[in-house]
DNA sequence: TCGGCAATTGTAATGGGTTTCACTTTCGCT
DNA sequence: AGCGAAAGTGAAACCCATTACAATTGCCGA
């Protein structure tokens, strides 16, 4: 069952490869006779033009590379389905690279994509440490970047300049930490993530400045390390609480930990949002699943996916972008949080 | 930035393009030191053979398509990664297309799978109900079955005979009930899908055959039909709560659904499992990232992924496989269901 | 020293498209 | 009618690998 091919239909059309070639991609005029002649044979021959060959001459494959660490983590399908949304119609399609946030990975899956020949690469770092990663890896992505354009969403390597987009962590986590102290809390912990990730550096600054700048102390306890995980909010969460003088508010890293906090408290016996509020940070499906819903920070982690297509794309076209790209995040107040005033 | 081709390597190391290949491809024995010589330069230029080229002229790429419905479902995240953590080790690259469940899109992206010359393609059904698409799409399918090895997974197209990969729902759902009745419910409900699908009708079968091998009685108003989703879970639920003749214990046809019925609970003032007991399916993450931990039925979904792999890999080496591969669910028992045996 | 087989290596065809360049028609206009 | 421009088309090179087939070399035992 061999495959159709552009010379079947242009010997039984009686006319050259390069008229056939013409007529599938529109890219000079052809006769409007000789044109429905080549249509006709394409629809009853079923012919589908080989993407390999194609891509082999024209240097161009419609092809993306997502790179990601965990499609399993929520946060990163939302993305990619920004991405998706975005992409499909410019006509991509995408390799779905998922390293298990294993560097050894990553350097493999770039290698595999330079090989595919792909458009463009949309990284996503996300909440993996590329600042802590083995040197090799950052030349690895730089070398890369030099051939291929690639897109780093919501990550950095520093001491590189590559093209990005982001959300305003800091800015979020400003946010977050303004609405508590504004419902009249005082008393705020932070439950961070790993203590030596940027996103974790930056929330933490970000929420002793707010909690500053309105006049509160934050005492050493009242900021938590853990590593973003569920388990993490829980064990931390039950540290907060097993401490007789336990704050009015938790505010954590990110949704995942906001959860688990969540669950210790009730299974503590703790009413949320009454004895305690808690806010997370992203807006990932399940934060709007549970009970009660969890007020939280939401990344517009769809705009981030098509934004990076965007930016990956005036690449590809060799157009001017920026190399930053910003994208704010904005608060949605739901279930776990309450109002001190009352009580203050 | 031209590519360096074997052609280049071929020059430089004084032989032929052949040699070059054969080292590449460990294909036939080459001297030892033309080997290293070879080697040496490979390195030295970071020569890359392109992978177009090369599945241009082996007819065989090393790309899968895998594709489903939703990315955004956490179902599918987790097939895919057992499919992925399978099949990396067999060299192969994934095409994830996402149909956000549009007919329209299935068969573009299967146009398009096919002209990218994919080994084999990946179809998750999931919970579209593919008996009911147009017929044409079911063509579609089934011609590209015709020319490219596909394997379904928790699908059907009636009619066909397509290999399949499936759970086994009837009996995760006769599991579930029995459950629920060994644990003393007597009165139970069950929160269904859509009425026209497959895997609710199968589910609903299995519950009635099971309430009556054990002598209960099913009435019309305890098994709702929604329609899969969390918001169909709380509305059903509220339903149920409504009345004042309550069953003890709700089996949901999945998890989205329990966690609405189980949210809807919660708002009521309802304690889960304490006055009432509710029970998923599918052991999506979200299932035991709530308060109080979801019961429920696990589908693998990983080992369905890893499965569908082998089955496709071994259509791809032409090698024999069985046209359907059955996987069983097991019972998850976690905090959402309680025993009625003393209250009974 | 010679035939024969195995080990190495090279030549050239092949896979299925795109595209440059050149050539032939066909028009529009003067 | 005559001319230049535009339309329409084809031949052949090119993209970058694999591989069938052929050729050469090296080493063995006789």
């Amino acid at each position: 069952m061999k495959q159709v091919t552009i010379y079947d239909i242009a010997k039984e059309a009686n006319v050259s490869v390069a008229t056939v070639s013409r007529v599938l991609n529109n890219t000079a005029p052809v006769k409007d006779s000789t044109r429905s002649k080549i249509m006709r044979l394409i629809d009853e021959y079923q012919f589908q033009p080989n993407a390999l060959a194609r891509g082999l001459s024209k240097k161009e494959t419609g092809t993306i590379g997502v790179i990601l660490p965990d499609v399993t983590n929520p946060f990163f399908p939302e993305v990619f389905s920004g991405i998706e949304r975005m992409a499909r119609d410019m006509g991509y399609t995408f390799f779905l690279c998922d390293t298990i946030g294993d560097y050894e990975r990553e350097s493999q899956y770039l290698n595999i994509l330079r090989e595919k020949q792909v458009d463009g690469i949309i990284f996503l770092g996300g909440r993996i440490n590329l600042s802590k990663c083995k040197p090799e890896l950052v030349d690895e992505v730089v070398e890369t970047a030099n051939r291929i354009p690639l897109v780093l969403v919501n990550g950095d390597l520093p001491g590189t300049s590559l093209y990005r987009v982001i959300t305003n962590e800091s800015k979020g986590a400003e946010i977050a930490t303004q609405y508590l102290i504004d419902s009249g809390h005082r008393d705020i912990a932070f439950i961070a993530g790993n203590d030596n990730m940027t996103t974790t550096a930056q929330k933490v600054r970000a929420f002793k400045r707010i909690m500053k700048r309105n006049g509160l102390h934050v005492s050493g306890e009242r900021v938590l390390y853990g590593d973003f995980s569920m388990a993490s909010g829980e064990r931390l969460m039950n540290r907060i609480l097993s401490n007789e003088d336990r704050p009015t508010a938790v505010f954590c890293v990110n949704d995942f930990t906001a959860v688990g906090a969540l669950k210790a408290a009730m299974k503590a016996g703790i009413g949320v949002p009454d004895d305690i509020s808690i806010i997370g940070f992203d807006d990932i499906p399940l934060a709007s699943a549970i009970y009660p819903e969890l007020t939280t920070v939401k990344q517009q982690m769809d705009i981030l996916g098509a934004t990076a297509v965007q930016v990956l794309h005036k690449l590809i076209m060799k157009e001017n972008v920026k190399k930053l790209t910003v994208i704010e995040p904005e608060l949605v107040v739901r279930e776990s949080t309450l109002s001190r005033d009352a009580i203050q």
